[in-house]
DNA sequence: CTTGGTATTTAGAATAAGTCTAAACCGAGA
DNA sequence: TCTCGGTTTAGACTTATTCTAAATACCAAG
């Protein structure tokens, strides 16, 4: 994936591209783990003659999670909640509320007449015990 | 819910029933929200004679965790990914390596052939635009 | 009862992801 | 060239959670 081919995808969907925000999402679309900013930041910084300041590194990823060039993914609690509901469940999370629904597991193939519009699924948690298999 | 009836049911899971532990528990048992570590200690505090440390709380919710009484919700992000993948589908964290998998969206009826054991579900991320309906 | 040992609780310090701030910088137009 | 808005920067700040080391409570054996 080419500089430019990178800059068209930055102005295509309305962002100005500089020398940091194309680097950054060249390597966002070229890798395919799921890295964190910190992680961003190693990768990028040597391909940059300027120092590149976290603070950069983080505005620019929401810039391109607004801009719908990337998407954010939770993998890690910052204010974990607890529930003492042991069914096998789904959480959903009004976007605007911000109050969370249970789903029971079962109704997972019917769910969206359930919902109207605005609304993000947004914790999908069940255990299995085990491991990955070779794809 | 009575004090003894959660004694029991936190012998019944193998922790020791001090009253730190009793009066969380009981509070996690009753209450239907999802509340943050620091929603239980406000809550809580009022029933104890002495003082609750932050300490305990978090101390008591994840021995209670691991011993299956109640479980993690993660609902926001303590540490942020970032996925190019613009795709609907899911993200699956191996619990052992961390590594995360995506799944189409339209394999979630097909899941547990695709996994071992020892395999968390983790996030399930699509969203969807709209408002809650009445149930 | 004592004593001793282990588990629990505590206050406060430490950690770490992410945001904020204020100054410096840059590039496009007048 | 000058100016102005947007961008970047270093470092301070915030906040959830964990760590630490001391104090306390509890139980079992003498």
């Amino acid at each position: 994936m080419t500089l430019s081919s990178v800059e068209d995808i930055l102005i295509e969907h309305g962002v100005k591209p500089t020398p940091q925000r194309v680097v950054i999402a060249k390597y966002m679309l070229e890798t395919h783990s799921h890295p964190t900013a910190d992680e961003v930041l190693q990768a990028v910084e040597s391909k940059l003659p300027v120092a590149l300041s976290r603070a950069t590194v983080y505005n620019t990823l929401n810039t391109l999670v607004q801009a719908g060039v990337i998407r954010e993914v939770v993998t890690e609690a910052e204010r974990t909640r607890y529930d003492a509901n042991m069914t096998e469940h789904h959480h959903f999370v009004d976007v605007k509320s911000g109050k969370i629904l249970d789903i029971p597991a079962d109704q997972i193939a019917h769910l969206k007449p359930l919902l109207g519009n605005n609304f993000k699924v947004h914790s999908y948690q069940i255990t299995f015990f085990g491991e990955v298999k070779d794809q």
